[in-house]
DNA sequence: CGTGCCTTTGACAAGTATCAACCCAAGTGG
DNA sequence: CCACTTGGGTTGATACTTGTCAAAGGCACG
């Protein structure tokens, strides 16, 4: 088996303090920039941009794939993606969603250790491995961000062992709707471009136990359907609550 | 909550090719080396040893706690310790064993994101981060190394994810059993310093659990029991077909 | 207006947790 | 020296959460 640095978020970068978004005390995230390239645009490596191509991804195409050769790095700039790893039979563990500003792909190891495909449509911005390295070693500034960002993705991957290990199909929900991100205007909403399928196999459950909490959920009044993919919030305290395994 | 990077360990380091720890396909981990700083000392730093201090850890005892103010990075010598994160009712999920030359609390937050805790004896070096960071910018060599331990270290943490998420208590077992460090002249033996309580918290069960998959081990002769701490394999195949999950 | 995918809901099964008893080895103190 | 205590480990009976299998509803799309 191989390895790759995971995907990594712009916005969990200690610089702008840590967004939390797998774990208990979840604020709401702020509108992602999806400029071209935002999360290394600020380091002045202009030099990137010029080694980077623009690609798009329909849904459910595979943006790249567990044992292929890691050539490439990537940007997500557009879109929601998945990032997923596979047991032979098939069982599917989703290891994190990416938002745009999020790395992926990046690695010191020949080959990917997981899959990443589009969930909506996506587009990222691509760079060749070996011209990332050779700008890195002119660049240290770069290095330096990069670990911090492997840094972030360490802790929030932390998080969610703790959720998979130890917290119940409530709590993993309630943590799981925390967790993404949330318009300013509308705080309360939270959107769902993933399916059922996918949430269950991010939280180490079934659809069917996820699509029967949140059907809990509503009953409790902690949220309500606008549409299955889109769920308010009524009762943010008790959400919170529950993400963060207050009760038991 | 505040972050961390987490322990990395010098044998899987990329340049030494990745040692399967935690994955399915694990080979005899060779044994390791003890020197104080084992994991920096190649890069020529020996400027970091002059910054480190030594200490010593008693079973139990606290090595860093779980908010604590992050003033300080450690490389494990001697022992195994373990890091741990805890919900707010007791509920507690190890996120990973240590073996000497393993890092912790490796960061760019104030605050540590977990716990660690001394298993066995544990003898650690001791460096002051402000200092790390100020050799850091000196020698972009020692930030390289770094990033590429945090990149494996995350390798690891996803195959963890998939097997909290996906593998049964079986699997799991299987898969803790051949990610233990072994001893090239014994094999087949697998030495277990910590409890079965703490099994069963790194593996998301609970302590009985753990016990009765072990006990099924035993009756269907795919280990034995030389003593409850130290287990032999007896068919190496049957148990590596379990932690890949081959079954169902 | 089908057709297919996603979602919800129900009945039931299974895996794991919980609660409890007991065993064993290693201290500890009278 | 031995009774007692303590911590870890094993095993059993039972409960409960979650998974599995199945059916049906809703919505989008051709």
């Amino acid at each position: 088996m191989k390895t790759q640095l995971g995907s990594s978020n712009i916005h969990t970068l200690p610089e702008a303090g840590r967004k939390e978004r797998d774990g208990s005390g979840c604020e709401a995230c702020p509108v992602r920039e999806s400029s071209m390239c935002a999360a290394l645009s600020d380091t002045r490596l202009e030099v990137l941009d010029a080694a980077a191509s623009r690609l798009s991804f329909e849904p459910d195409e595979t943006i790249l794939f567990e044992s292929d050769p890691a050539d490439f790095a990537f940007n997500l700039t557009e879109g929601v993606a998945r990032v997923s790893k596979m047991l032979p039979d098939g069982r599917r563990q989703i290891t994190g969603f990416l938002h745009p500003g999020d790395f992926l792909g990046l690695s010191y190891q020949d080959c990917y250790a997981y899959s990443a495909e589009a969930v909506t449509p996506v587009k990222v911005c691509r760079f060749r491995k070996a011209e990332l390295n050779r700008i890195m070693r002119d660049h240290p500034d770069l290095e330096h961000r990069l670990l911090s960002m492997a840094s972030n993705e360490l802790a929030l991957a932390h998080d969610r062992m703790l959720l998979l290990g130890r917290k119940s199909a409530a709590e993993k929900v309630a943590s799981f709707l925390l967790s993404l991100p949330r318009k300013e205007e509308r705080i309360d909403e939270i959107d769902l471009p993933m399916t059922r399928g996918d949430i269950a196999d991010y939280l180490g459950l079934t659809l069917e136990t996820v699509s029967r909490t949140l059907s809990g959920f509503v009953r409790q009044q902690i949220v309500r359907n606008a549409t299955p993919r889109i769920i308010v919030v009524l009762d943010m305290a008790r959400l919170s609550a529950l993400a963060a395994g207050e009760g038991r």
